[in-house]
Parts: structure tokens; sequence; C-alpha cells
DNA sequence: CGAGCTCCCCGCCAAA
DNA sequence: TTTTTGGCGGGGAGCT
């Protein structure tokens, strides 16, 4: 059977999307996968090609009307305007939002703003994340850009001169130091770039997070942006299977949506860049010394100072205590090595400093409500 | 699941 | 006098 796959290549998540849905053709095996540009005359070309059913990732919103016309199943990997009715498997925005504030939070920044084009999926996550923190009891500015018409208003990481003065302005008037949470990677990218002009250090004065983590675009600023990672692969893997259902005629749920997979750190949001050189100094100490058993105590003797002080000062800076800070070092550095390498639980458990398989399983599944082997199985597919 | 043990956090106080 | 520091120890969390 012929599928037709329409996605703009240029999106890391609708690439991402395609290698979940390669993966189940792969296992079903009597599924052939044709390509074409995310347009109406791809669209045709597909159906020429015999194509039963198609899997649409784009912004633009004449692909659907015509896939519609024709009558041919389909199933959107997300769309800022989707016409109504569309069957939709996409991110679940609300937990994006939640995830980027409950991270910025935790990383103790204390003023926070949001930017984002209009639009349906992208207003969804930035106003979950300004709800987040909004209830944590502090402010939260948002600046919604009105897209231009029929188009992306952000293609290549470039706005338009009157958008980019606008976006400027309001950086400019943000009380700093201040987080700024980006719909996407793109956009961070326009933000870093714009926070550099404006002779603003990045992350002392602007932090930045945004959403898709494009290793790419996130590598071009300096420093690197860190990013919600989303569950693309998984979310291109469901998409297939609800396209399969619609094809032998089940009844599919119109929208289905994937929380996201992790945020993953980079310098953008490295708050310990600023305050308390000791702190700092513990902090690099953490990161560098996974595995070493010596403790608290040990470390405060390695860092010259009392294990009261250590605590105290630790405390104020990052608003939690060492071993805590300690732990979640060695747990993201689990969550990497799940997601990026084959390598089995116990000996990530022992690479990352746990004592045994347990030990990781017992702090992941507190920190993220998930065993670690299921963490891995959803983020791939 | 629980006993025993170790490690850690944090309030408190005296000293610097 | 006020502020910061280091040591002490109760109590709790987590490990074996």
């Amino acid at each position: 059977m012929r599928i037709g796959l329409l996605a703009d290549m240029g999106v890391e998540h609708f690439r991402g999307a395609m290698r979940g849905i390669a993966e189940y053709a792969r296992r079903r095996n009597d599924w052939q996968l044709c390509r074409s540009s995310p347009t109406v005359d791809g669209l045709r070309r597909v159906m020429e090609l015999g194509a039963k059913g198609v899997i649409l990732g784009t912004i633009e919103r004449e692909p659907f009307m015509a896939a519609r016309v024709e009558e041919l199943p389909t199933v959107s990997l997300g769309a800022p305007y989707p016409p109504a009715g569309l069957c939709t498997v996409t991110h679940d925005e609300v937990a994006v939002g939640r995830m980027a504030a409950e991270y910025l939070l935790r990383q103790r920044f204390t003023h926070f703003a949001a930017c984002c084009t209009a639009g349906k999926s992208q207003d969804e996550r930035v106003t979950a994340f300004a709800e987040a923190i909004r209830k944590s009891g502090r402010d939260c500015p948002v600046l919604s850009e009105d897209p231009p018409e029929g188009a992306s208003a952000l293609v290549g990481g470039q706005l338009d001169l009157a958008r980019e003065q606008r976006l400027s302005d309001w950086l400019e008037r943000l009380v700093r130091p201040v987080a700024v949470f980006c719909d996407c990677d793109e956009r961070g990218w326009v933000v870093a770039e714009l926070s550099r002009r404006l002779g603003l250090s990045v992350p002392g004065e602007i932090a930045i997070l945004s959403v898709d983590n494009d290793e790419t675009v996130c590598a071009l600023t300096n420093p690197a942006l860190s990013s919600v990672q989303v569950a693309s692969e998984h979310i291109g893997y469901v998409a297939a299977e609800t396209l399969a259902l619609k094809l032998s005629g089940q009844a599919v749920p119109l929208l289905t949506t994937i929380p996201p997979v992790r945020v993953v750190e980079r310098r953008s949001t490295d708050a310990s860049l600023t305050g308390d050189p000791l702190v700092a100094r513990a902090l690099g100490f953490m990161r560098k010394s996974l595995r070493d058993k010596q403790g608290i105590d040990g470390l405060a003797q390695t860092l010259a100072c009392s294990r009261r002080s250590l605590e105290r000062r630790f405390l104020e800076v990052t608003g939690t205590s060492p071993a805590n800070m300690w732990t979640r070092f060695r747990l993201l550095e689990a969550q990497r090595l799940l997601l990026e390498t084959d390598l089995s639980v116990e000996l990530i458990s022992d690479l990352c400093g746990f004592s045994d398989s347990r030990g990781l399983s017992a702090n992941f599944r507190k920190q993220m409500g998930l065993t670690p082997t299921e963490f891995r199985r959803r983020a791939r597919l």
C-alpha cells in the first residue's frame, strides 16, 4: 500500500516525525512511503502514484484543504491553523509549556517572559507557560506576533524588519535578569541574536529556552540554546498507526497529543554562571564527578569549606540542597544516555554514579513518574 | 516489608 | 551590635 508523506523537511519536528513513520513502515512491511513537497502539487503527485492516504506536516493550509476536497484519508502532524475536523497527532502543548515553566522556576530565575507567533499551537504552549509561571506568583509578559497572511512569520531564523524591531524593543524593556521562553528554536535564535545586538549577556541578563531541540539551530548561538525536546519520532509513529486505523475503516480520535520528552540544558539557561563562586565550583565539580562517592562531606573538603557553609550558600543560590542537585545531574546524564545510546540500564546506572539499577529506577520514577526503560521506549518507539 | 544503618538537611547556638 | 561562620545533633529519608 502506498502512503504519501508530505512534510516540510526544513522543520526539525517534521524530520523527527518522518523517522517515526519510517520505523512504523519497517515494522509492518506492507507500506511503501512516497515523499513529496507539502503543497497542492505534491499532493496531486502522490495521488497519481496511487497513495491511499497521506501524512501531512506543514504550516500551510492549502494542502489540507486539497486533501479534503479529494477525500483522501489524512493525518496531520500539527498545524497552526488546521481546518476543522482534521485528524491530528501532535504535541501536548500544555505539557510543553508546563515543562518549560517548571524547569525555569527550578533554575531559580526570578523574572519571566514569553514570545511566540499568534496561532493555535504556539499560543497554547506559551499560554500554558505563562499560566504556570503566574501560578507561582510571578508575572509573565507575553509578546504574541501576528503572522503575516498565509505564511510563516519566521523562516530561517529571520523576521521582517518591523517585527524584529518590535521584538527588540520588547526585549529591551523587560525587567532583567529575565528568562525568556520562545515557542520554537528559530525564535530562540532571533532572541539570542537581538540580545547580542542590544549588548545583553546570555544567560546573565537574558536566559533563553526554546522548543524543538533542533541540534543545528541550538548550536548556532553562543552560548548554545537550551530547548524542550519534543517527542517527534513518537508522534510520527502514532500518526502512522492512526492513519492505518483510518484506512482499515476504524474510528480514530480526532486529536491525539503526546507530551514532550525532556529539557535539554545548554548554556543559555545555565544559572550557575551567576552568583556565588563557591556554589559555582560545587556545581562544576558535581557535573564532572557523577561517579564520585565521597558524599557531601567529601565535597566540602575538596572545596575547602565547611559542610554547613556549603549547604547554606548552596540553598541560597540554587534553592535546593547539594545532594539533591547532585542526583539531579546524575538523572540528567542518565536521561541523555537512555536516549542517545543502547547501553543497558544497569551500565547507565553505574556510569551515572548510582549504586545499582534500582537506585536509578527509584530516583527516575520519583522525578518523572516513569521507569528508565519506559522513558527510553516512549521517546523512541 | 521492616530492622538497622548511613547520609543528609536544617535549626540552633556560640564564636569570629 | 550586627552579620557571617562552623560545629552539633535531632530527625528524617533512603539504602542494604
